[in-house]
DNA sequence: GCCAACGTTGGC
DNA sequence: GCCAACGTTGGC
């Protein structure tokens, strides 16, 4: 089965890729996905090895700052049932989760980031859901093309 | 801090 | 099942 790309976002000073860096194996589960076309993508789509560009939104600049791949595959997010958790969702039942995480694992961060003022004005990009008004979801797939683009210019001027 | 976009909730 | 109200996200 090829490999998937998926952009994650995150806000640098809730979970920064610096703080993803510093985290034992250079890995973290990712918590908190409350929304069921992300919880769908998660569950029926992401695979092992799959790669991740790890975006900073609501942050200075709004960037991809670097590249994951997914080391652990759907499973349910125990912070739905965590009483003290920003996340906690009363409504979900222990046998029956509403809500699912995987785990990512930093390859590295990027030389440069690219902001997204670099990814909207680069036309390559114009359909990638980033540069989309009103794209709120905080994981979702880009293709191939994208996601080396993307790469690409994190090493070229 | 503002506001547009959009998902969710709840009254009917 | 509709849809208005509300809450959240996220760029600026």
């Amino acid at each position: 089965m090829a490999k998937k790309y998926w952009l994650f976002k995150s806000e640098a000073d809730v979970f920064s890729v610096d703080d993803l860096a510093k985290s034992e194996n250079q890995t973290t589960y990712w918590d908190g996905v409350r929304n069921y076309q992300a919880r769908n993508f998660i569950r029926d789509e992401m695979k092992n090895g799959d790669q991740v560009l790890y975006y900073h939104s609501n942050s200075d600049p709004n960037a991809v700052v670097g590249i994951c791949e997914i080391v652990r595959e759907a499973y349910p997010d125990f912070t739905q049932f965590d009483p003290a958790s920003d996340y906690f969702d009363p409504s979900s039942k222990a046998e029956n989760p509403a809500w699912l995480m995987v785990d990512i694992r930093l390859i590295r961060k990027l030389k440069r980031p690219v902001a997204l003022q670099k990814i909207k004005e680069n036309p390559e990009l114009a359909q990638n859901k980033l540069v989309m008004r009103g794209n709120r979801l905080s994981v979702f797939p880009v293709t191939k093309e994208d996601f080396d683009e993307i790469i690409r210019m994190s090493e070229t001027k």
